[in-house]
DNA sequence: CGAGTAATTTGACTCACATCAAAATACACA
DNA sequence: TGTGTATTTTGATGTGAGTCAAATTACTCG
């Protein structure tokens, strides 16, 4: 709507700042793309929506027209299965990209929910795939994050089918420390952005069964947890854990 | 199974039958494509190779040069976890491409294996890419396509984490029936392409559960199985079945 | 600040499915 | 066509995590 604004970029709260100068350009879509490249992918980027806690950023079934990028905060996405239920299907950080499953489709696959307060660019998916055929590095770069994308379900899967509690969450726990590491901030000391209730849906367990594996790693000595705020003591042992039974 | 016969009306044995006249081009890569456009992907297309039974397509960490398209058999695929165990994460069946989840990467992230004897079309990635730039259509149907394997992936965390074993069985079942009838095969009287352990392992269960199941079922009238073959005698029944508990 | 509500934790109990063991079939191939 | 191997089935038993219930702690907002 207002991608002419981005002109100015000021070192300022709610300033509009072009992908070009975007702190998260070596996360997000401009990774792969020269400068020229990124002048035009930033004409098509609407910046700047916010989204509280809880807000839906879409809703599955809705007519698909955008894709997200994050910018700050926190998403959760989750389909909804014809009984009901929620399955959360991944929580999407700073510079990742939101509602690839929907891709060339009409209608979106699933649902996306801030989990904190956020703020998000939103890309126009028909100019994204303009973009994309006049650009092969964003062609390529969007496929290689949906193949990203098709990879971490993968995992989930794995997690889901093959390991204990105790492993599916020191695999959370270190999956989240180094998304967090990626982006500059602490692996060992950081926030949860979500709640253990999203954590035992997301891998498929109870919250009484999160809650006590939490206090399990903390009386052992693995992390210290005081509500969201995590501290990983023991990374070595926590790898060990999450990757199972070795000798099966 | 049969579609070889179109292969058959080609000159010579081994015949390359070009996509125009691949009976699966209803449900493959030609489905997005007019006549001019499907002579140059025909060009790049490697034809017949043929796997025997257990023979692996591709494997992961392998560097990823092709995709294929299964043109008759079937195909699993699996990643195969730091622990050493494997999580099949696919069946794929003709029509179906296989190795979109390793697109833009170098090498493969999972392993492709023949469940019995199987001819594939090869399609090298770096051609596809630069097709898929000049052909705006065949960019949007990978686009599609890898946001259907998404979303199938998802539909699978969601099975594992929230459905009993005789969900997941009634799910698996009636999915194999849908793709059988797509394939204008019979929905209701075919042949399982996998093993009971293949279907454990995709599942996340057990052989022995999955063979109780088998049998609780036909007690019940909703199948009749005689090793893999399958009749789908109650699909009403089986539907409810896979909704699981609607209650809750 | 304090009341009301939501999130988290803890405990007691249960159960669906895994595991272990072994028999019954099916299948490959000489 | 028979023999050896792999697959599938059936039975007995154990357990990890779910469920139910209730206390505790953390937030929200007037």
């Amino acid at each position: 709507m207002n991608q002419s604004i981005n002109v100015r970029q000021m070192p300022n709260s709610g300033a509009k700042t072009s992908c070009q100068y975007c702190s998260l350009s070596n996360l997000c879509l401009p990774l792969a793309l020269d400068n020229s490249d990124m002048k035009k992918l930033d004409d098509v980027v609407n910046r700047d929506r916010i989204l509280n806690r809880g807000e839906q950023m879409f809703t599955q079934s809705a007519p698909f027209r955008s894709c997200f990028a994050v910018k700050s905060g926190a998403i959760k996405t989750s389909v909804i299965t014809e009984s009901g239920e929620e399955q959360i299907t991944g929580f999407f950080m700073p510079g990742d990209l939101v509602g690839l499953d929907s891709m060339s489709d009409d209608t979106h696959a699933s649902t996306a929910k801030a989990l904190e307060r956020t703020s998000v660019c939103e890309i126009p998916v028909d100019q994204l795939e303009n973009l994309a055929h006049v650009m092969p590095d964003l062609q390529h770069h969007i496929f290689h994050l949906m193949s990203q994308e098709i990879r971490n379900s993968h995992q989930l899967s794995v997690l889901l089918s093959k390991n204990t509690a105790e492993e599916r969450i020191a695999a959370l726990l270190l999956s989240l420390s180094s998304r967090f590491h990626r982006r500059k901030l602490s692996s060992t000391h950081f926030s949860l952005p979500m709640a253990r209730n999203d954590i035992a849906n997301f891998l498929g367990l109870a919250v009484e069964t999160v809650s006590r594996v939490f206090t399990r790693f903390q009386n052992q000595g693995l992390i210290r947890a005081r509500g969201r705020d995590i501290e990983l003591v023991n990374i070595e042992a926590l790898q060990i854990m999450a990757l199972g039974n070795p000798q099966a």
